[in-house]
DNA sequence: TTAACGTACAACCAAATGGTTGTAGAAACT
DNA sequence: AGTTTCTACAACCATTTGGTTGTACGTTAA
């Protein structure tokens, strides 16, 4: 499954900030779980309603959770596309740095010590 | 291959928070590519060199690059394991969903209305 | 209709962030 | 020795962040 990968910097910049906040992350494994209305889960944490309120728009900005309204509730649900999205950005890291052991490793079966050859005039 | 997840709320928030900056996710491309010392680095963005080691720092202390005395230079390098700790972190995530998909799937394939079954009852 | 509930939003505040300039020290070059 | 290079770090500043309280409004319940 190819996952689409076109965000710009400032997209990333929204994602990754609202991940790093452990009360948000908490939001997050919630909503992914099971929906929740706003008020149900400021119950849950020890601060203000206003404060979780934040803290979901933070979520709903960076696209990590959507907002359904359902008579005087907004129901939070999770959006697994996003989190999707993170992850190919992070194996796109991985990738990076397993080429970069690979040339590493390949460099070190070389039997030439670490003169630089002028290729092409073998 | 298992990675390993113990890491503190603290932790991740430094992860994240490192990765939620379009400069500090160039300099983490840039370091697993290949090794660079701090001047190197900031030679690339159009911004002080302090301000260039301060991101460095952000990173160093997020654990996802680490930094290496050679003569005067600081040669930076990437972490891959703090890379595939926060990909471990999103597969847990997109795991909580996928148990949740799979259960509006069993629900969706009852036979029963939505009638409030009163359970036990019957 | 009135009261209670769920939400939105503004105003405010302390602390953190992301940038700057300036100073200073250690290592390398002439 | 003197100078340049690379780095570290402090001080400062504007903006953002993460919390608070208070007010207002639509929706549900008595």
């Amino acid at each position: 499954m190819v996952v689409e990968t076109n965000l710009s910097d400032a997209e990333v910049d929204r994602i990754f900030r609202a991940l790093a906040d452990a009360t948000r992350r908490d939001i997050v494994e919630r909503v992914l779980t099971g929906e929740q209305s706003v008020s149900a889960l400021a119950d849950r944490y020890d601060m203000s309603f206003a404060a979780v309120q934040k803290h979901v728009a933070v979520l709903e900005r960076a696209g990590l959770v959507t907002k359904q309204n359902r008579g005087r509730e907004r129901l939070v649900r999770g959006n697994p596309d996003a989190i999707r999205r993170v992850q190919a950005l992070l194996d796109r890291y991985e990738r990076l740095w397993r080429a970069r052991i690979d040339r590493l490793d390949a460099l070190l079966a070389e039997p030439e010590p670490p003169s630089p050859p002028a290729p092409g005039q073998e």
